[in-house]
DNA sequence: GAATGGTCGTTCAAACATGAACAGAATAGT
DNA sequence: ACTATTCTGTTCATGTTTGAACGACCATTC
């Protein structure tokens, strides 16, 4: 059946992985953490990183991208639209979808945000060389193409 | 202020991070997905996996190594108490802490579990190289020394 | 132009994680 | 011996994420 070498923790792969999941989740924590004085969550910060790359973009494209529920899209953005971080416009064609822009201070907040965000990263980041860090970009997008619709 | 030269799209450690990060979160949703049919939820196998490596570990022990609050172990354990996975005793000489064990079930479910998620891996990181995936690991291991008490 | 099917955003209940506050138990200091 | 402090596990209120069900809207077909 089961013997101690099928036993995941002697696999090279395995092991390594399991760094790859614990480094995550404590830059994703730190993040929270850095993020916390501006205010403003993980989740916040890439609704508001999407839209300043594709300003326009409909609620249901920015779940798409952040690989999140429409629902949760909903849940999320009325307190940004509250906070004036972005607007809702009804599209003039399809009325049934709401174009996403961020305002001028949602543009300031994000490069506040950014700033911290950059600054960790690289820090984290800081003991790799460009080549290795290359590398592991490589790696990575070769596992999210691998696992993509699958 | 900031000009799009400091955006971070274009920093090449920023980029990077960002690819980690995604294939982090499609192995974590695939692991999921997996586990599913075992009825089984990726935390329920953290804590079989570290029960099984470290049995007799304390409530506070165990959520210490999964990075959780100890409230959430609590939450958690007596779903899997009731399903057999596991015991908890009473320790002898210090009447609160609780000692946790798997049962032969757990055990069982456990090596089912771990059969699913390491088929996984591998096919995650089948396109790297055991020197890729080598350096992979000590570069995510050097990263998590970074932020370990910071 | 009426009917069908599909899409977008919202609502709601459920699952889950978190942190503060708590009671019982052990330990230290006096 | 007795108080104060610390530690373990639990409880509870809060916030987040999710999927299903819904209404409004568009597009295609007849």
């Amino acid at each position: 059946m089961n013997n101690k070498q099928d036993l995941p923790w002697d696999n090279p792969r395995f092991r390594n992985w399991v760094a790859v999941a614990r480094a995550c989740h404590a830059v994703e924590r730190a993040v929270a953490v850095a993020l916390a004085p501006l205010d403003l969550k993980p989740a916040q910060l890439d609704v508001l990183m999407n839209l300043y790359r594709h300003p326009g973009m409909s609620q249901h494209e920015l779940a798409r991208k952040l690989v999140v529920g429409r629902s949760n899209i909903t849940m999320l953005l009325p307190q940004m639209e509250k906070r004036k971080l972005l607007r809702r416009d009804g599209d003039a064609k399809d009325k049934r979808v709401l174009r996403l822009t961020l305002t001028d201070e949602g543009v300031t907040l994000l490069m506040k945000a950014l700033k911290v965000h950059t600054a960790l990263i690289e820090k984290a980041m800081s003991q790799s060389t460009p080549a290795e860090c290359d590398m592991l970009g490589d790696q990575m997008r070769r596992v999210a193409e691998v696992l993509k619709c699958d």
